[in-house]
DNA sequence: CTAGGGTTAG
C-alpha cells in the first residue's frame, strides 16, 4: 500500500481538489507545490509522484514533495499523521537504499521530531540499510533542525567509529554549526584544527557561521580578525554568504552602511542576492523610509536580477501597513500572490484590519477570501469573529460553501480512481 | 547529494 493510502485509510482523510500534475523541472515543481497549503493536497501531490513513477519526475522532486507534506501537516499540529505517513515508508523496497531513508530523517528533522530521526537511524541495520556520511548528515541535521544541538556532538563521535566511515566536511559544517548555536564560537574553532589534522577540506561556509555566531556574541572585533586571519593564512575569498552576516551586522544602524556594504560587494564582483536586498529593504522601512524601500523592491527583478522571497513581501507588507500605507501594501500582497510567496498570516491579518478601517471594502473581501484558500482552517477560525466585526462574515460563508461542495465531489473521484 | 547567510514578532 502507498503511504498516502495507508494514511488515508488511517484517518478517513478529506481531500481537496487538484488537477494532474506533471512535473517537469525541479523549479516548476517547487512553484507549483508552493501553493499547496492544504496537508492532504500535498500528500495526494506526493502519492502522485511515488505512484506514477515516472523517470521525469526527479528524487530531488519527489523529496521536496515530502518534505512539503509533512511541513503542511506540522503546520496543523497533525504529529502522529506524520508520523504514520513516513512510518509507512519503512515496508517499502527501496528502504534499503540510504538516500531515501535518509530523507526519512531529513523530514523528521524539519517539523522537530528528533526522537523519530534518531530511532530511524538506530533501525538502519535491522532494515538492511548501509549507514554511511549521507544518513548520518542527515541525522545530524536533523538534530539541529530540531534544535536539540547537545546531541550533534555526542553521536558525531560515536557513529563514524562505530559503524566504519569518517566524518566529511559536511558533517563537520554541521557540527561547527551545533557549537555555534550552543554560544560557543570557540569550540568551533577548535573544530577547524580538528578538521586540518584529518585532512578535510575547510570551505567558507564554515568560517561564515563561525563568524556569524563571533558577531551575535557582540564581539565584531574578533569576528574581523577572525576573518582576516582565515583570509590571510587560509586564502579564504569572501562570497555573498560573508556580506550577508556583514550585512546582518550593520542593518539595525544608518542605511547609508547598508546601501554603501552593498556597494562595496558590486564594486569587488560580488552579486548581491535577494537576503542582501532584504536587509536594504528593512533597514529603509524601521528608518520610516518606505519610498526608498519600495524603489529597491521595485528595481528588485528589473535592475538587480533577484526574485522577492516571503521575507521580502513579509517586511513591506509589515511597514507599509505601519505606515497606514494599506493600499499599497495590497499591491504587494497581490504581487505575492502572483508568485506563490504570501506572507504569513499575522502579517496579511493587520493589512486587512487596516483596509477595512479605511473604508477599503472591495480589497479586505479579496484579501479574505485568497486567505481562505491558503490558510489551515485551524488558524482561520479565529478569524471569523475579527470578520464580523468589520462587516465582512458573508465572505467567509460564500467560501466554505464553495469549497465544502468541491471537496465532496472530488473525493468521489479519488475513491473512484484508486479502486 | 547534504553545510551558511533569511525564516522570531512586530
Amino acid at each position: 500500500m502507498s503511504p498516502y493510502l495507508a494514511l488515508r485509510r488511517a484517518r478517513h482523510l478529506s481531500t481537496a481538489t487538484s488537477a494532474a500534475i506533471k512535473p517537469v523541472t525541479i523549479s516548476q515543481t517547487k512553484s507549483k507545490l508552493r501553493n499547496v497549503y492544504d496537508p492532504d493536497e500535498a500528500l495526494k501531490i506526493y502519492s502522485s509522484f511515488t505512484a506514477a513513477n515516472d523517470p521525469s519526475t526527479s528524487p530531488a522532486s519527489t523529496r521536496y514533495a515530502q518534505e512539503l507534506a509533512v511541513r503542511r501537516l506540522a503546520k496543523s499540529h497533525r504529529f502522529s499523521d506524520i508520523k504514520n505517513f513516513l512510518e509507512s515508508h519503512k515496508s517499502l523496497p527501496q528502504i534499503t537504499q540510504e538516500p531515501f531513508l535518509s530523507s526519512l530523517i531529513r523530514s523528521y528533522g524539519v517539523v522537530g521530531m528528533f526522537e523519530n530521526a534518531i530511532n530511524t537511524y538506530n533501525e538502519m541495520t535491522d532494515l538492511g540499510t548501509p549507514r554511511s556520511t549521507l544518513s548520518f548528515n542527515a541525522l545530524l541535521s536533523a538534530c539541529v533542525q530540531s534544535k536539540v544541538f547537545d546531541r550533534v556532538p555526542v553521536y558525531f563521535y560515536e557513529f563514524p567509529a562505530k559503524f566504519g566511515f569518517s566524518p566529511d566536511k559536511f558533517s563537520y559544517g554541521i557540527l561547527i554549526k551545533a557549537y555555534c548555536e550552543m554560544g560557543s564560537p570557540e569550540t568551533a574553532m577548535e573544530k577547524l584544527k580538528e578538521m586540518e589534522e584529518k585532512g578535510v577540506e575547510i570551505g567558507v561556509i564554515s568560517l561564515t557561521t563561525i563568524l556569524h555566531a563571533l558577531y551575535k556574541k557582540g564581539s565584531s572585533d574578533e569576528a574581523e580578525n577572525f576573518w582576516h586571519e582565515m583570509v590571510t593564512e587560509k586564502g579564504c575569498q569572501p562570497d555573498v554568504g560573508y556580506y550577508n552576516v556583514k550585512l546582518w551586522h550593520i542593518h539595525g544602524g544608518k542605511p547609508e552602511a547598508v546601501k554603501g556594504l552593498i556597494e562595496e560587494m558590486n564594486n569587488a564582483g560580488i552579486k548581491p542576492d535577494t537576503i542582501s536586498y532584504n536587509y536594504l529593504i528593512t533597514c529603509y522601512s524601521v528608518n520610516g523610509m518606505m519610498d526608498e524601500a519600495m524603489k529597491v523592491y521595485n528595481d528588485l527583478l528589473k535592475a538587480k536580477g533577484c526574485n522577492p522571497n516571503a521575507a521580502t513581501f513579509r517586511i513591506l507588507v509589515f511597514h507599509l501597513c505601519k505606515k497606514e500605507r494599506f493600499m499599497t501594501g495590497y499591491k504587494v500582497f497581490k504581487q505575492s500572490v502572483k508568485v506563490g510567496k504570501i506572507p504569513e498570516f499575522n502579517t496579511l491579518k493587520y493589512l486587512v484590519e487596516g483596509l477595512a478601517k479605511k473604508g477599503h471594502m472591495t480589497e479586505a473581501k479579496a484579501m479574505i477570501r485568497t486567505m481562505n484558500k491558503k490558510f489551515p482552517p485551524e488558524l482561520l477560525k479565529a478569524w471569523g469573529k475579527i470578520m464580523e466585526e468589520l462587516g465582512l462574515a458573508h465572505v467567509d460563508i460564500e467560501e466554505v460553501n464553495s469549497t465544502g461542495i468541491e471537496k465532496v465531489v472530488d473525493l468521489d473521484k479519488i475513491e473512484k480512481a484508486s479502486t
